[in-house]
DNA sequence: TCAAAAGTGTTGACGGTACACCCATGT
DNA sequence: ACATGGGTGTACCGTCAACACTTTTGA
């Protein structure tokens, strides 16, 4: 396609907010460390240019996999960012995007280019370049609001889960502890969980039952007007 | 600033939804039709292409108040849209924004170019150039979404106005009928409304008491937590 | 046998829903 | 006087929150 509309363009780039829940029950975000100008050898989101022939989604998960070699996971816009001054040396308009992974099934692969890729507990990040601090935190919240009325808690988890780590997800998210008897009814009777005929493993006490989200279920009810509600 | 950043870049527009709602108690939606290619002559929302000193808000704003003559009303970013071909000629991406409006305060003031604006009743929409028709989808069910747990319906109506005229703009946006005493009572538990010592006129039966919303104490019950819900 | 987490029910308070009639006003 | 919408209360039911003990297992 040929450049029809003659007016000075600002660039455009995707960031992502990648959310990682580890075997630690900690919160964590992936950062990079910029090997270029501006804010050389400081930590930022993953991101960057959206080329032409790619929608925004495809740009954000090719930097996604470029970057982290992370592949095939939750992803979701969350906000454009258009503030003038955002990156010192141009105007630059990005479009975020979050993204879930449960960091048992995802480990980080070798990258492709030079950039360093690390994990981060998200009440421990150091400074980010450009908004990205800003950029974060909205992530976060949408994540806060998203987690109580969107079955999008489960992409943390592994396939198998128990209650209690949902649960831990659940409080450690949210910021606020919930009373074990009724968080267990409150989900299963909502009859989105397949209960297993499986168990922990690996550990000094009695073993917890686990569960998988049933997805198709899911579709059904939603179908049917239900909604989802922590 | 300079072009630091040697990449092609998509074109950048803004868009906007805007919602209007008139003493018939319709909802309606502000389009242009087109003086220019692609699609000429064709209905569309307004907008236009990111200048590079300003903010995408601002862009929104700007775009607005040349093409339709509406100023100083509720704006807020709903998506951004960024199909390969959803503009034929060049790679354009936009950030669409959805505006809240009423009819009796702000009528249509005359428009600075030759762009001809008008507002169509939702159901009654023409087709729409690009995928402002899909556009136009997504801001509907965002509004409808928001209107259940934000005050975002104040925005739609006269500053001062009776519960019947919030009810019939629920019903009418939600698609379900709402019964009256419920409605009341649970509007009036929140004290979010001042009643006022006046009265609905020109009516040819019991005049009702006039409401206006009280932004004050909802921003500061929101500090303490209080979310809004319908 | 001890430690550590799994698993399980009941009660009281509150909020949601359903529902029908009289009142005020203008024509 | 009549037509039109304005305005009001109660009873039932379901959902939410609070709360403590027994069971299982590995060390």
């Amino acid at each position: 396609m040929a450049y029809c509309y003659d007016y000075p363009r600002p660039a455009l780039t995707v960031d992502c907010v990648v959310f990682g829940w580890d075997a630690q029950c900690a919160l964590q975000v992936l950062l990079i460390r910029r090997n270029l100008t501006p804010f050389q050898g400081q930590w930022a989101l993953p991101g960057g240019f959206v080329r032409p022939e790619e929608t925004l989604e495809a740009a954000a998960r090719r930097e996604l996999q470029e970057e982290t070699g992370v592949d095939d996971i939750f992803l979701e816009q969350l906000y454009t960012f258009g503030a003038v001054e955002r990156d010192p040396r141009d105007r630059v308009v990005t479009v975020a995007y979050y993204a879930l992974i449960n960091l048992s099934d995802h480990a980080l692969a070798a990258q492709t280019d030079a950039d360093e890729a690390q994990w981060y507990a998200i009440d421990e990040l150091p400074t980010l370049a450009f908004d990205h601090g800003h950029i974060f935190q909205v992530a976060l919240k949408r994540l806060q609001g998203k987690l109580r009325y969107e079955p999008i808690g489960f992409e943390l988890l592994p396939q198998k889960f128990t209650l209690s780590q949902l649960q831990v997800l659940y409080e450690t998210v949210l910021g606020y502890e919930l009373d074990k008897r009724n968080f267990r009814k409150k989900l299963l009777k909502m009859e989105l969980l397949t209960a297993l005929e499986e168990w922990q493993t690996g550990v000094a006490h009695r073993a917890a039952r686990l569960y998988s989200f049933d997805t198709e279920k899911y579709q059904q009810l939603q179908e049917q007007g239900f909604s989802f509600d922590l």
